[in-house]
DNA sequence: TCTGGGGTCCTAGGACCC
DNA sequence: TCTGGGGTCCTAGGACCC
């Protein structure tokens, strides 16, 4: 069983911790360069302005009905999340924080009535933060994260739902009728994994329902769309098949984008913001003690305009794994001067560091590099070796020549055997100089 | 004039190998 | 040289999430 804790309106809320008087008005938060509304408040809603509506076509209504504008400030963000997700882990013993606003938790083992604990953790957090949020509860994760639409619906739209399951929506406590209804009520794409794409196909093929979706055959959903949606049909009938992830991996890339507030064409002005682009990320990856292998630029004029359009992006491989804000900037500007063109009104750029490893390996890697000799013993060796595959698992690392060639030919042999998945094979191995 | 900034996972197809 | 099966690796692109 698991429990989702969403703050509602997530960055509005925050900006009304501080400004009460923001309460009851019509309230937006806009994106970098207050392009377009990443958040807004059930009035905004109400108005008809869609997420990510641009700020120039919406602007209208401050006038006309009183919308308040707010530039996003997300240091302030990520400070009352992270007081609201300690709240939120409250709830049961373990908990995966999704996003700046939701946070899963796994309630197995959680004792006594759910809905009052539940009610506790709600009042706690609209209490001590001042942010107002919405409990699903589900036997699975997507169950969740659909009773929490249905406990935010509930509460914002009347006759939606049933006012009961309003703030708090525990799906696994209705009655089989209750529940049908419920699903029977929710358009199918309100199920997490089901996006636009897919809903329109589903509803071509008469699937138009969560409760229609519910009911559809397994393996005709994974011959005509694909295992990702037979997992999301999966759960929804109650077998869990997406796991809480308590500890956050380390991330495969990390990306440092933007939009410009006006068009630049200059080399200059890009190689600029490619810089600062470079470093940012640069950063992000020491800050998880990551290395990256390769370094992609792009840039790209707005899709939005009639203008002649270019779009382009280029991998850089960089000379050994580093995190070296200037190494990476360096090859980040060396991408723009490959695939920049002048004349173009350029709207957009951005740096992606990838192929990231830990430091621990590179590390490791190097200590291989030392000469044998002085300081260096075959113990140390091996047990950094054997460090490294039990950590990222059998055949992660083998060693190369240094007068062990009786065990290198046992392990290419044993390797050829067993051809595994995902071991790095033997040509890729680091060997040991000699 | 003005349209966000991040991420992940899966699949298909081609090159290549035994 | 021909034939075929089976496998891996890489890349591009699509779809989704907040």
């Amino acid at each position: 069983m698991y429990a989702l804790v969403d703050g509602n309106n997530f960055y509005v809320s925050c900006e009304r911790v501080f400004r009460p008087s923001l309460n009851g008005k019509p309230v937006v938060v806009l994106s970098n360069n207050d392009g377009c509304a990443i958040a807004r408040s059930n009035e905004a809603k109400a108005l008809g302005i869609a997420m990510g509506a641009p700020w120039f076509k919406i602007r209208h209504l401050a006038e006309s009905q009183g919308l308040v504008a707010l530039s996003a400030n997300f240091p302030l963000y990520g400070d009352l999340s992270d007081r609201m997700m300690s709240l939120a882990a409250g709830l049961g013993h373990r908990q995966e924080i999704y996003s700046i606003d939701e946070s899963f938790v796994d309630l197995s083992g959680v004792r006594g009535d759910l809905l009052k604990r539940s009610q506790t953790i709600r009042e706690r957090v609209l209490q001590w933060v001042g942010i107002p949020c919405c409990i699903g509860i589900g036997q699975t994760k997507t169950l969740a994260k659909l009773a929490n639409h249905i406990a935010k619906s509930a509460e914002r739209k009347r006759d939606s739902y049933p006012a009961e399951l309003a703030q708090i929506c525990n799906l696994s406590a209705l009655n089989r009728a209750t529940l049908d209804a419920v699903l029977a009520a929710t358009p199918v794409e309100e199920v997490w994994g089901v996006g636009r794409r897919i809903a329109a196909q589903l509803k071509e093929g008469g699937i138009h329902t969560v409760l229609d979706l519910t009911r559809m055959d397994l393996a005709t959903v994974r011959q005509r769309w694909s295992v990702v949606l037979e997992r999301t049909v999966r759960e929804l009938q109650g077998q869990s098949c997406v796991d809480l992830q308590d500890v956050a991996p380390d991330k495969q890339e990390i990306a440092c984008t933007r939009s410009f507030g006006r068009p630049v064409t200059a080399l200059e002005d890009l190689s600029e913001a490619v810089s600062e682009f470079a470093s940012r990320a640069a950063e992000k990856l020491r800050r998880q003690e990551g290395l990256a292998n390769q370094v992609l630029t792009f840039v790209r004029t707005s899709p939005f305009r009639p203008d002649p359009q270019y779009s382009r992006s280029i991998v850089v491989p960089l000379r050994r794994p580093t995190a070296d804000s200037s190494q990476i900037a360096d090859a980040a500007l060396t991408g723009l001067r490959c695939i920049y063109k002048p004349d173009f009104l350029y709207a957009k750029a951005g740096v992606m560091l990838m192929e990231l490893q830990p430091v621990s390996v590179h590390q490791s890697e190097l200590a291989l590099d030392e000469e044998p000799g002085e300081g260096w013993d075959k113990g140390r060796l091996m047990s950094a070796l054997d460090g490294l595959n039990r950590r990222y698992g059998r055949g992660t690392v083998l060693l190369g020549s240094i007068g062990l060639e009786g065990d290198r030919r046992r392990w290419a042999m044993k390797q050829e055997r067993r051809t595994p998945q995902y071991t790095t094979r033997w040509e890729d191995m680091p060997v040991v100089r000699t």
